[in-house]
DNA sequence: TCATGCTTGATTCTATCAAATCCGTCAGGT
DNA sequence: ACCTGACGGATTTGATAGAATCAAGCATGA
């Protein structure tokens, strides 16, 4: 059986990836503790957890609340991921082998199939799950940790600012085109692609956060 | 004043990085809780964040230890400091103002004066001070977050293993180097000098770690 | 020799208490 | 009359102590 903490810690990171709790609410343990039906330390420990994370911001006696980003702390974001990736994809190349790949196949193909069923969450989830085995395949456990722990941070950049058109047909495109340059263990390719894929996302979440400032912040 | 939290937390990084904890020592609660005097809320929590530290690692309902570097996550854990390292260089020279240099300038004269005087630990906290002034000049929170995050990390290993011989005087050069790139405004051999430095002291670890495996892990 | 159940030890959670911050109010000064 | 500053109550966080839960180790029996 899982802990409470881990429990509480993804119902919490869930309901601000999805904007239930949203930029700006203040996150006050008793309300919390009494939504989540956990105590008070559990709860603690997952605000700690999310912090760093980069969803909330917490300060020592003054509670926490959840992060708002600017326009500048999104390019800055998925610049530290396009750097952290231009080092990671190579190693991928290095290290994938064949059944690797099978595996990552598999996953995409549940990731196709939801993506053209438009089943989004499902979608979603399945996107976290081949870069998740895609990271792992680099053998950088502490490099794979910053992947992993600014996830949420841009899963909720995207539930906030919506998708853009087409976002998941492309997403479909790109994972097949960077499944060729693996089995072609063309590292250059592999990279460039995963570097060009980060930055159409950054471009795509700039321009709608520019376009719709939409900082409704819940004042708490 | 500051919370029993962080009083721990820096307590218990202290410990480790100078190697009173050694790798793969078990981190129980209640013995550190009666060796600090805090209780075993604050100091879970402080377990907690050096573990996102990469200082320990837990596992649940099964303690934490102290954890164990083999010579591939050292080199890991470079390769990514290097990376983020290539991304902030740059944010730094465009936002570095004449002023942040003289103070950039102050604290090296710190540092100058330490290593000069062959006080360990005082050119070791200028040093710190030195980066920690240099990164937040990126203006780039996120990437800065994932530097300072291992940089208790890096001291570890440097205590562990050992400065090298004249180690101090080739950062005092270093630092030198870097101030003149700043002054000038030169990215590029700013950019190279950081990572070049880092490189160094990757290699100068990897040195020894391979001449001397010295895994006396105390077992718990 | 291997599987199984108990025992021990630790961690994790709940509930309670103390300390610090925030907000509304009020006096004093310009 | 308005603004600045400080004081006090209320709320929230942070810490402590104690109970419940879970994992590992060892003896026992087949």
């Amino acid at each position: 059986m899982t802990t409470a903490e881990d429990a509480v810690t993804a119902q919490l990171r869930r309901l601000i990836v999805e904007g239930a709790l949203p930029p700006g609410a203040k996150l006050t343990v008793a309300a919390l503790s009494a939504r989540l039906g956990v105590s008070a330390t559990p709860l603690r420990a997952a605000l700690r957890l999310l912090e760093g994370e980069g969803l909330v911001e917490a300060h020592a006696h003054r509670g926490a609340r959840v992060r708002v980003l600017a326009p500048q702390d999104i390019r800055n974001l998925y610049r530290l991921r396009g750097a952290v990736l231009g080092l990671l994809v190579p190693d991928v190349v290095r290290h994938v082998s064949d059944a690797d790949l099978d595996v990552l196949e598999a996953i995409d193909a549940r990731f196709q199939m939801a993506a053209r069923a438009g089943d989004g969450p499902a979608a979603m989830e399945a996107n976290q799950a081949f870069h998740a085995a895609l990271l792992a395949l680099a053998r950088n456990p502490d490099a794979a940790a910053v992947m992993a722990r600014s996830w949420a941070l841009v899963e909720a950049l995207r539930f906030r600012l919506g998708f853009g058109p087409g976002r998941l047909a492309r997403s479909v495109e790109s994972h097949r085109a960077l499944l060729a340059a693996l089995r072609a263990r063309d590292a250059a390719a592999a990279t460039a692609l995963m570097v060009a894929s980060s930055d159409n996302a950054m471009a795509d979440l700039l321009e709608r956060a520019l376009a719709g400032p939409v900082p409704r912040a819940k004042a708490g």
